[in-house]
RNA sequence: GCCAGGAUGGCGGAAUCGGUAGACGCACCGCACUCAAAAUGCGGCGGGGAAACCCGUGCGGGUUCGAGUCCCGCUCCUGGUACCA
């Protein structure tokens, strides 16, 4: 690798036999050693779907940067790779082409694999592992029969999507418009035993948390706080008609008590199972709310619709009797499923209310007592309580306690802390993920399997047909014994919902082939996770999930701190222009990949037409959409990869956005990023045409203008493109940074010695720069250029301050915030000296004739802005 | 519906703590090299105007000496919404 540097950069040829280099001396590998800080970087691993798509590309392209640049800090880095292999899409994959799950999700783990690796990312393959296996998934149960044994686990009924046809229960994207994906028949929902983890009991500390959680965008911060919605409020019984069993409520509004008109329970609720059974048509609407999907986006978007009951409850401060009313928006799961409405102070009830003829009655008057209009909408502020008997003129707060003393003196009311957050339903009827480790026996109940017992495997090589769950009908694996007893029992035939696996699959890497527990002692080594690198889309259940395990595991006394992740980066997704044609006879659009198509641009570059390349006929632009097959305007990384080159790939994915926006696929902004390596390379080349590479000499600089400013520019551009990676993470700056030293660079007069020797130190600084991006062609210039050792365990170069240093600064004059001049003065120059300087400016005195000034601000070192007045 | 984001030239984006709007790249235009083309190099490039200048960061208001940035009210787009991962 120390042969002369080739006249020009083959990408096909250097980045193989780079690859190879790397291999050979196990670059990747680590282990812990306490001597060393070490650094814990983590992109979320992921599905194996089949093929790398550019959202993997750029996932893993940010986490390879920070990785590689933590590394060249001299840090011990970790930096895994793994596969989050089961899940929904194998079965799928298993109906449509009758392959048995296992074997299709390793046939593509063996193909994204090597997809990984013709990108040059730097990760310790050695502990690679897939949830899949029995020495992963083990653990997971020995974990869940813990949790049994201390009582975070627990089993009740829970609501379901089921197919009546396919006799299955549906996923919620499985349901479409009400109706089973495959099968086309109207879901049900149904209520089906379950297993629970008591997320709740740690709702408390994951909240508490998230404030000490710095190093997450505060997004995400924001919408896990609104997702476990802590409440304080009154938890308290309406006394029912003609019925002892009390109705409960509870409200975050006990002050608007006395303005409750009616009361709504959901389709599932006792009192309006009991009602529709004497009225037919009450019947048909409870029917017709029990073939609505169970997801939330579903029942929140749908008409509010409503039936009274017949039945009514009775006021517990006035006496009065209110209708009960089912409606569609109830969630049976969550809460009583009955909420009490209060159409003057509630959006929602004050809607349901109008539809209905509903009474709407005001019991809220604003603070400042202006009126309010209740027929334009619901008043939700808080106030001074009026028509409220007893309690009236009271504010919120002496309302809430003035109630819930009162409640609670009776004995029918209490104080609720509540949470929006439920418990999490772990039990999937699927086929492809891990089996839930209980034992099912006639007489000793749930029963989980013993430890010694364990793991329970998953019976691979099954063909799956859709229908049913393939281990219900596994008879010979379904019937077993009781461990407590002995006697005939039956296996649990659910398993995991998947996110159990990639909820602790971080900490796993710490030791992936410890064979007694989930981790070993090597996990307090590596954790937390330092950098977190993931999509957007899992800012709340995945991240929440893996918070609440890691909490578990430290319970179970297996990892010390808190929280998994101390840093977060949430990237957007990646996107492309779509291209279709509408058929003449109305049927479905045809869509084409933007490789397919070619535009016709006007003389200022604007596209006003596209075209198919194969027939020249036009096609409609359809938008900027996320890749997806459906559009078809997804872009395969690895033709790139054959096209331009890893490092181009690399570099194009970086450059084009800053990591947290989506990112714009364009071809010809490739092209650009591989122009630049060519000409980054080019110039090396020329540079050492011209003559030895030597560090520049101080006093030669010193009195150079032009080498001293070149100077200047590389140790700006040193502290900036190391700003951006460490703290910022906006390596598309970082890369322009670079680009502008490079062009500076290439201006420099290479027959001149002190300019080629600040030449050379910039190319040096550069190739370190630039090779947490683009590895590849940075390990051989760096080699050409004379660098000790690999480029990926070079030092990263240090900003010289006294390079730093200017003789004057550019200062920009305004008058009444206008931009007028600019002026050049030293860098010493005192406020007087600014302000003199400022106002000799002959574009500033024109515009200050005839006023006087009243004003002066000044920013040191960048703008001046005279105020002034006729 | 609810929660959280986003919107800046022809395009992707930059402007980091309220201080020069448009860095860097793409596209486009012109020039050089070439028989020619490609590649490469050099120059131009928000709109209007001869210029002085004026206008301009999704829309409507506001705060400030000064607003892309802060506040209030909208529009549209995106992510999540608990069984996609």
């Amino acid at each position: 690798m120390t042969a002369p540097l080739p006249e020009s950069y083959v990408p096909a040829e250097l980045e193989p036999a780079v690859q190879a280099a790397w291999q050979a001396a196990d670059l990747y590998r680590v282990t812990e050693d306490p001597t060393r800080e070490k650094y814990y970087c983590l992109a979320m691993f992921p599905y194996p779907s089949g093929r790398l798509h550019m959202g993997h590309v750029r996932n893993y392209t940010i986490a390879d940067v920070i990785a590689r640049y933590q590394r060249m800090q001299g840090r011990n880095v970790l930096h895994p790779m793994g596969w989050d292999a089961f899940g929904l899409p194998a079965e799928n994959a298993a109906i449509d082409n009758g392959v048995p799950p296992a074997e299709w999700t390793w046939a593509n783990i063996g193909h994204m694999r090597e997809q990984l690796q013709r990108l040059g990312f730097s990760y310790d393959w050695s502990r690679e592992f897939a949830t899949c296996q029995p020495g992963y998934y083990h653990w997971e149960q020995a974990l869940f029969v813990r949790l049994f044994r201390q009582g975070v686990v627990y089993r009740r009924d829970a609501v379901v999507n089921w197919d009546p046809v396919d006799h299955t229960v549906l996923a919620n994207e499985q349901v479409i418009d009400g109706r089973g994906w495959r099968s086309g028949a109207l879901i049900e929902r149904r209520e089906i035993p379950q297993w629970f983890l008591r997320i709740t009991q740690y709702a408390d500390e994951l909240l508490a948390e998230l404030d000490r959680l710095e190093g997450w965008p505060a997004a995400v911060r924001a919408m896990q706080r609104n997702w476990i919605g802590r409440s304080e409020g009154l938890e308290f019984s309406f006394a029912v008609e003609g019925s002892s069993e009390p109705l409960t409520v509870y409200t975050t509004r006990p002050d608007t008590l006395y303005g409750v008109t009616y009361v709504a329970v959901a389709a599932e609720h006792p009192l309006a199972r009991a009602a529709a059974l004497q009225d037919p048509s009450l019947a048909a609407f409870v029917e017709e709310c029990l073939h609505q999907s169970v997801s939330e986006t579903v029942v929140e978007t749908l008409e509010k619709r409503g039936l009274p009951t017949g039945r009514y409850v009775i006021h517990p401060m006035t006496g009065e009797r209110l209708p009960v009313w089912v409606a569609n928006f109830v969630l049976a799961g969550y809460g009583s499923g009955a909420v009490m409405s209060v159409p003057a102070h509630d959006e929602r009830d004050w809607a349901f209310a109008r539809s209905y003829g509903l009474p709407i009655k005001q019991v809220i008057a604003p603070v400042d007592g202006s009126p309010i209009d209740l027929t334009a909408g619901a008043f939700t502020e808080h106030g001074i309580l009026i028509d409220s008997g007893v309690h009236t003129g009271l504010d919120y707060s002496q309302a809430f306690s003035a109630l819930a003393a009162h409640f609670e003196a009776k004995g029918t009311g209490r104080r609720r802390v509540n949470y929006r957050l439920r418990d999490w339903g772990v039990s999937r009827q699927r086929y492809w993920g891990c089996p839930i480790p209980i034992i099912h026996c006639p007489v000793c109940g749930a029963v989980p399997v013993p430890e010694e017992d364990l793991p329970v495997l998953l019976p691979e090589n099954l063909t799956v047909d859709g229908a049913g769950s393939p281990l219900a009908r596994l008879e010979g694996w379904r019937s077993t014994s009781c461990p407590a007893c002995g006697g005939p029992a039956e296996r649990e035939t659910d398993t995991f919902d998947t996110f159990m696996e990639s909820s602790w699959y971080y900490a796993r890497f710490c030791s992936p082939d410890c064979d007694t527990d989930m981790v070993d002692a090597r996990a307090r080594y590596w954790l937390p996770v330092d950098q977190y690198v993931g999509g957007i889309e899992h800012a709340i259940l995945h991240l929440l999930y893996s918070r609440f395990f890691h909490k578990l595991l430290r319970d179970c006394g297996l990892v010390d701190g808190a929280e998994p992740f101390a840093q977060l980066l949430t990237q957007g997704m990646v996107v492309a222009e779509t291209y279709f044609r509408e058929p003449a006879d109305g049927g479905r659009r045809s869509w084409y990949n933007p490789d397919e198509i070619g535009v016709v641009r006007d003389a200022k570059g604007r596209v006003v037409q596209a075209t198919l390349n194969t027939d020249g006929r036009p096609v409609e632009i359809g938008g900027i959409e996320k890749m997806s097959k459906s559009k078809r305007n997804g872009v395969d990384p690895q033709s790139l990869v054959e096209a331009w080159g890893a490092d181009t790939v690399r570099l194009y994915t970086m450059f084009a956005a800053p990591p947290d926006q989506s990112l714009e696929w364009s071809s010809s902004g490739v092209e650009g990023g591989h122009r630049y390596l060519k000409r980054l390379w080019r110039q090396i080349v020329a540079l050492l045409a011209a003559g030895p590479v030597g560090l520049p000499d101080p006093a030669l600089v010193a009195g150079h203008a032009e080498a001293r400013d070149l100077r200047r520019q590389v140790h700006e551009t040193i502290a900036k493109v190391t700003d951006d990676y460490a703290r910022r993470h906006t390596f598309n700056t970082a890369i322009a940074a670079i680009m502008e030293l490079s062009n500076a660079l290439a201006r420099a007069d290479l027959d001149d010695p002190a300019a080629r020797a600040v030449a050379a130190e910039g190319y040096l600084a550069i190739v370190r720069l630039i090779a947490p991006v683009t590895p590849h062609v940075s390990e051989r210039l760096w080699q050409a250029l004379g660098g000790a050792g690999s480029v990926v365990d070079a030092p990263w170069p240090e900003v010289d301050s006294a390079a730093l240093t200017r003789a004057t600064v550019e200062l920009v004059v305004q008058v009444n915030g206008k931009r007028r001049g600019q002026v050049s003065v030293p860098a010493e120059a005192d406020r007087d000296a600014q302000e003199a300087a400022a106002m000799a400016d002959p574009g500033v005195r024109r515009h200050l004739e005839g006023l006087s000034v009243r004003k002066v601000i000044l920013v040191p070192g960048r703008l001046i802005n005279i105020v002034a007045a006729g």
